[in-house]
DNA sequence: CCGGGTCGCTTGTAGCTACAAGTGTCACCG
DNA sequence: CGGTGACACTTGTAGCTACAAGCGACCCGG
């Protein structure tokens, strides 16, 4: 069977689009490790958690709003708490729940860690574009992660947390 | 030290495109093994190679091409090797680099994943974008991976892809 | 109140990647 | 020529992720 292939400008956007995919994680990891000694998943975490409500989340929420599976989260929260940066405790109203807390010293070490992964962001995405490309990015990548996600949970996510900054 | 903040566009797109980076890969690599027993890395490898004279690149040039470090595709050509998918053979012309050649197997392999992997491109990327996004995300991929390229080695790989399809 | 089914999470293992170090080759310079 | 440095890989190891299995806790019908 002969596939549709590929027109010449979506395969010029596709080889693009593979190759930021590629590297974006590599440059993100590589800065937050060397100056923090975090993974850019380690840095989303503590960051969903320092915009929760008491600094705190269940792991399930917390899995969906930073795209990971619940093993992958469980890993991770593990080696973040034998660091002091996260708690864990069992959720009083639900037994199988478990709440993570981001500790003073992970508060601590998102607020020091920010500046330079902001930078970084910055320097690598967002001063490369015009405000006009910060749009059709937002729509592109929104219309993306409908196909990604068919449940729709990250996107449920991302509008309950924009409904929260108002 | 207080950094500038993304604003709120920026932070929609930043956070829907962090979404399609940490879920485009599972996608997939989820249908290539399924299918073919393949990585997405795996696959984007052979593909390198199956558009090249020869079916055959240096080692490092195959490298650019894929956007990998060499010592990641040493070991993803050793065992895609293992696997009679790809010969290696030392340069004649320098006795330093080594030649990767597509094997006979290796191009049915190509030939016969090729259609399942394009069907699941289009499906989660190409079908969710106006033909004016297509040509969007070229410009905004291109303009990111300049930055994240510094040396431009990826870009100017492309470039050449391109003028060799004419 | 009890049995099956789901939910929420954790744990164990296999596989892939990153980083650091090592090997052999080339190119240049005196 | 001999030496120095750069180049093109390869190999070894530590660390992270995916997948599969397992364990309580909850819920609901009978």
């Amino acid at each position: 069977m002969e596939p549709r292939w590929l027109t010449d400008d979506e395969m010029a956007a596709w080889l693009r689009l593979v190759a930021v995919v590629e590297l974006l994680p590599g440059v993100l990891d590589g800065q937050l490790r060397r100056d923090a000694a975090l993974t850019h998943f380690d840095y989303h975490v503590l960051a969903m958690l320092s915009e929760a409500p008491h600094r705190t989340l269940r792991m399930t929420e917390l899995a969906t709003r930073t795209n990971a599976t619940l093993p992958r989260l469980s890993h991770v929260v593990r080696r973040l708490e034998e660091r002091g940066l996260v708690e864990r405790a069992p959720c009083p109203s639900d037994g199988r729940a478990t709440n993570a807390r981001l500790t003073d010293a992970g508060w601590a070490k998102v607020r020091q860690t920010a500046p330079g992964h902001l930078a970084t962001v910055r320097e690598h995405v967002f001063d490369a574009l015009t405000p006009e490309q910060v749009s059709q990015l937002e729509a592109i990548a929104g219309a993306v992660l409908e196909r990604l996600d068919p449940e729709g949970r990250v996107a449920v996510a991302l509008e309950a947390a924009a409904r929260r900054r108002g």
